[in-house]
DNA sequence: GATGAATGAGTGTTCATTCAT
DNA sequence: GATGAATGAACACTCATTCAT
């Protein structure tokens, strides 16, 4: 759980020390290359979009559905949620923390506006009130399913998949133009 | 922004570098150290909670209180905040990691059930409903000031206090038995 | 004559710091390859071994032989023998003591059967006296070497070949059946 | 069996770190005067040779006497034998090795003298052979109690008194004018 | 292009020694 | 005289990076 070193990066790709060095200028641009590819990138993002887009339902059943896609998708891999962990302190620590803070700034923003998005379509069709303020729900959603697995991962939360659809509930509700 | 080295971290203490092997076992248990002192005792959560319970007012009244002293007081020392997301990783890789992970189940708890006094409360008065998953929403709240922070610091939020405001009126709503 | 330090070692050996380590897993893996291939391998005994076997004369004459070779071959760089007396600290101080002990224990063994050997040839031919414990007197003349040089080293011994010869005439002549 | 430090030579004495450099100007030099105390002072030899002294009966029986003497007070004390091979080894690499050698040539002549005594005696009385180049054989006999002793330690000798018996009975044959 | 032996800058840690009390 | 908190020189060891093959 130490960080790996470069040696041993380069047994588990099946190549030899030196050709790490072939494809990455350094170890810290594999490490931000190795964060851009599953976090930054389109991976995330798209992964989840694409089953939006194609879902049907109220904007409130495809919020719900967002919630369940991610936090399921997640917690199958926590080995990678703690890579993000890693990747926080790299953008507060790394020599190129502002790489890392702009390439977060860039994927959170685009999370965002995929919740944004939906917020909207609900306002759109009389769904949510349309005083909501979607920017700051958008964030503030995205950011509970971060912390979330976070607990998860402190185990001070033992379920976040019954978490978040208890407390997304709750938000909903307090959406509702009912 | 590097990982201070002991000889800089004695420098700035104003002693020797064998002087801080008086005190600290390790860099290791130094950091961890801080870590305690910062935010694993009980002075983060005291600090809040003690407003709160002087604190009049209805439930809601009162959780929004707490939401603002709780952003407020981090926004003015996000540098702590930075060491933060440190200490997240160093829950994710440091050789002591399970040590950090228990100290900040310990201090997720804590916060949380802050929180959960304040929706018993507001349960208990008839002014949150009674079928409230209550560890959850505290779980959640905890995150989303959490989460709202750490946007901050990617500046892909703007104003944290804010957009915690808008969210949380919102949960209240979605609370309120009304 | 202060244990060198292993950047010293490097720049001795036309190395690089780093190289040493390598070929050795420590600074003590190193002292203990130097010794194993100094004293402990089978290299000691077999050169003197070899000159004896073809060596022809009575036991007496292949004793006295055997003696002179030992002596004037350690005189010839009492710098080794000087590493020796750190091996000898190494087996009672250093963390691996254990297996300096061991590495020892094989080493005076080895040499204790080439002695032995010469004992019971001539005890077979009626050279020496039957009742001889022949176990005591090639433990007692290997270390009469040992002690020799030893003395030599303190300079409180002048001519260690001339006291071992005269000395091993002695024994000789308490070994001899006439 | 690591040197000990000098925290714990404080500790162990019953005074204070500070203390220890009030009665010696470094660790070297209080290692120093342990040797001294131990081995170069007048302790080693005068505990037996006041035996010796007082004994009667022939040279040989004195040798013997003296040799199961000293065998059977060092088996008693190995620990202190293992100090002896620290101090041959800070005869060779001490800062001060020049007083370690200095040292142990004193105690070495001081001891030698001792058994040169009893071999004069012997060939005074016609015990022993007048052309014995005693300086030689009182040389290699203390040797002998040395080697067999570090023998011991290595467990490649089972019973150095056995042996050292043994073998100084050959030599005595040796010796003898009969 | 691929390799891994060689490299040495960098740093945590120890511990003999000092000196203010 | 006694003390032990403070000190910093000293050093082993790691590991990202290079480059000759």
């Amino acid at each position: 759980m130490r960080p790996p070193r470069i040696a041993e990066v380069a047994v588990e790709a099946g190549i030899g020390k030196g050709t790490v060095y072939e494809y990455f200028k350094s170890k810290e641009a594999l490490f931000f290359d190795v964060f851009q590819w599953l976090f930054a990138g389109r991976a995330v993002v798209s992964r989840f979009s694409v089953d939006i887009e194609t879902l049907g339902g109220t904007a409130a059943e495809r919020l719900m559905a967002l919630n369940d896609a991610i936090i399921t998708a997640w917690m199958k891999e926590m080995d990678s949620f703690v890579l993000i962990m890693e990747f926080w302190s790299a953008s507060a620590s790394s020599a190129i923390r502002d790489q890392f803070k702009t390439a977060f700034k860039a994927a959170y923003e685009n999370f965002g506006s995929l919740v944004s998005k939906l917020l909207h379509a609900g306002i759109a069709t009389g769904e949510f009130r349309p005083d909501t303020d979607v920017e700051a729900v958008a964030a503030a959603l995205v950011g509970t399913w971060d912390a979330l697995l976070l607990q998860k991962w402190f185990e001070s939360v033992e379920n976040p998949l019954a978490y978040s659809q208890e407390f997304l509930k709750i938000v909903l509700r307090g959406l509702s133009t009912e």
